[in-house]
DNA sequence: ACAAAAATATACTAAAAAGTATAATTAATT
DNA sequence: AATTAATTATACTTTTTAGTATATTTTTGT
């Protein structure tokens, strides 16, 4: 017998067939019916699990951003030096139209739909964004510090501009239906980079 | 007397005060309850104008996006010499938290929703990122047949990128409740620009 | 294996949102 | 200014979606 008892795989179940739902259909677009429907269970087991949507909601999103940023994390800690963490950071959108959960980047799209509307949500994505800022930071300061990158590196300001180049170039591909765009970004992110290298 | 017989001035009306409920809450989220109270019209006015939710959405989003283009083309025609044009493109949303339309940029804002949802819409998104593209692409361009940048620079390469990390700055600094991350970012990418002047 | 507890299914109600028919009003044309 | 056409308001129906009460089944712990 797994050690998670059975109600607690059928909510993880829950979650994880809903969070491509949420992700591509948004908080107001997803609804019940949408997740009863793909996972093929009925209203009472549901809510058995769940107060009700907006609590759906927000555990899918939590979801959402813990396997996310597992993921990344993940990635990351492959790179052994600094310049190969960031560049795994880099790569990890480098196919927009094939992202790991269906519907792109589940940051941006909730950050997208919750800055104006969900308030306790978008508290959650804010925290998240400056979590994963702080990293990258961090690991561009290991990288100065240990004399891989010139010191005239600002690592505040290319991180924000690596995420929100990246970020932005996943929508931007998404629409235009082609990863090609993100290919030469990321190549000019790298070479940007290594302008900083000694 | 107006030029505008009362149905045209009152569609448009609707559709202005219908544009920050659409770019706040989007087309899933946004509901003819909402615009009804924003204009005080009543259903029979809003359906003589629209032959649904559908078609509203539709014309906000057309309404939306023509109005920022005008905006944009505004402003940019601002600047005389190439460099210039790009500055005034890159200061357009200086700050994330009070841009001209509630809700920070419809463009991004409608990709990322329409993106799995809405495929007309998302078309048309599309479109207008391409061309945006290639008109950042042109300025660029004359940019470096007049002499102002060196042909080492890469115009479709930069416009992505400049293009890609703004809006994805606008998502960020909303989403943290501040503004200056993009003031950095906005300097880097002015500078970057700048290593290419002759 | 059995009893208690928990999970799930069924069938329903309630609420919210979209849409429509018709009447009243207002604007445009002569 | 009067008439017609178009616009807008009111009051309604329909549809969709969320949520609940109760019965049944399945787990879990003894």
């Amino acid at each position: 017998m797994s050690m998670l008892t059975k109600a607690e795989r059928t909510k993880q179940f829950i979650l994880e067939t809903a969070a491509p739902i949420f992700n591509q259909k948004g908080i107001s677009g997803a609804n019940i019916d949408d997740v009863l429907a793909a996972t093929k269970l009925t209203k009472g087991c549901l809510y058995g699990h769940f107060e009700g949507k907006e609590d759906l909601a927000l555990q899918v999103v939590e979801h959402m951003l813990n396997a996310n940023g597992e993921k990344m994390l993940l990635t990351i800690s492959k790179g052994k030096t600094a310049k190969a963490k960031v560049f795994a950071f880099l790569d990890f959108y480098k196919d927009p139209l094939n992202t790991y959960l269906k519907g792109g980047c589940p940051i941006f799209n909730i950050a997208v739909e919750s800055d104006d509307n969900f308030p306790a949500i978008k508290e959650k994505i804010a925290g998240v964004i400056r979590h994963g800022q702080e990293l990258f930071v961090s690991i561009l300061n290991q990288g100065i510090e240990n004399g891989e990158f010139s010191n005239k590196l600002d690592p505040a300001v290319y991180a924000f501009k690596a995420v929100a180049a990246v970020e932005g170039a996943v929508v931007m591909c998404k629409a235009m239906n082609t990863s090609k765009p993100m290919a030469s970004l990321l190549n000019s992110l790298k070479s940007e980079l290594e302008g900083y290298a000694l």
